[in-house]
DNA sequence: ACCTGAACACCGTTCAAGT
DNA sequence: ACCTGAACACCGTTCAAGT
């Protein structure tokens, strides 16, 4: 706490210990809990000292998309187009699971930064290399939609709920009225657990239906 | 104006009139200009008064969410799996296209609605009554993602440039840093405008997609 | 019992006044 | 020239006071 003061004191804001310290906030605190106030309040400045930096709350949070691309690692030279872009986007994945709050604000931005266009070409530059004609690319990403970023839709949200008693009482609850939801959630689980919401390997469907998708592309290049 | 006064003086306030309110406003002035004042002030009445009806904001939004979804014809009776599943998923669509807000607001909830998931349910319903075994389908719901609501994450929101000038000056800014983008851009029209960002026909994309799903999933359901 | 105005605890951002 | 406090125009929601 007094280190943080006297460090802060020191050293001068810039853009970047700005959008550290917003990311460092948000992954602490809860995105909501994210307000340019607050975000001041741990700099021991006024909230005013911030748009020196950065030009309001929107800036601010493309500059937090910015700081979670560069997290990606980049691609391996002299893979296949299929590996590179497969391992890209796991390490994208990764980016994103240290982040929870990072999905939901890469897709509120109403227009992409450098940054993000620069991870596009990259991208889109894997599989052109790779001999994928330009229309066909298209259609792939498209395809793959935010799995590019890293993360696909959840269909329910992940909510915690650590009463094992409400939860069986929910599963109850589930299976009255939604059967079929109440099936996949127990049949789904691929590391034994299979309670609501929890009995499913994310990572793993993530993977099969990123590898699903690429496998696709690939059998309709060379036809 | 002078009509809706009369109107809401004389019917009282139901959560069903304050849900197709806040859908209403939130189609003509846009899902950022509605809060619970001025949603109130539409109706005439102090922002409390519709606390009676709603339980608060979030409540509204799950609400708003469960007129969308009230908005997606039945499944129709009689169908293969792969066309059910194919119109209804395109009608969800339909669905979400008249409401451009209702994609980000059925991402932000943090739980799903008995309106979601009997949704949800009939959707498993219909692959588990066409023969997919449970963790295919389950592979498939993954796959599908946003996709079962009718949309896809947009790589990047549409922002609309009508400006040519600045449209053409900013093609050309792509060309020069990110010419795989900018290709992407211009080589994907299937309706013969090639311009930044509008180049790209959603609804093609979007059926091209789901068919690659829906045909991978059949091809694996009979191996 | 029902409704409601004022108030509370927040926002992001402007702007003029201070140094 | 730089910084900053107060202020503006909003939020969602509480709560006690009025009818």
């Amino acid at each position: 706490m007094i280190d943080q003061m006297t460090n802060s004191a020191r050293t001068p804001l810039s853009r970047e210990r700005v959008l550290l310290g917003a990311v460092a906030l948000a992954d602490t605190a809860g995105i909501d809990s994210l307000s340019m106030r607050k975000l001041a309040q741990d700099f021991d400045v006024v909230p005013m000292a911030l748009y020196k930096h950065v030009a309001g709350k929107e800036d601010l949070l493309d500059g937090m998309v910015d700081v979670i691309l560069a997290e990606i690692e980049p691609p391996a030279p002299g893979a296949t187009w299929k590996t590179a872009a497969r391992t890209r986007i796991l390490s994208a994945r990764r980016a994103l699971l240290r982040h929870p709050w990072a999905s939901r604000i890469i897709e509120s931005r109403p227009a992409p930064t450098p940054a993000v266009l620069a991870y596009l070409n990259a991208m889109i530059g894997i599989f052109r290399d790779g001999g994928l004609s330009a229309g066909l690319t298209h259609h792939l990403m498209h395809t793959l939609g935010s799995r590019i970023y890293g993360f696909s839709q959840e269909l329910f949200n992940a909510t915690a709920t650590p009463d094992p008693q409400a939860l069986a009482a929910a599963a109850t609850e589930l299976a009255a009225h939604f059967p079929h939801v109440a099936e996949l959630a127990t049949t789904a689980s691929h590391d034994g657990h299979s309670v609501v919401g929890q009995g499913c390997d994310d990572q793993y469907e993530f993977e099969f239906a990123l590898d699903l998708i690429l496998d696709a592309f690939e059998r309709r290049q060379q036809p």
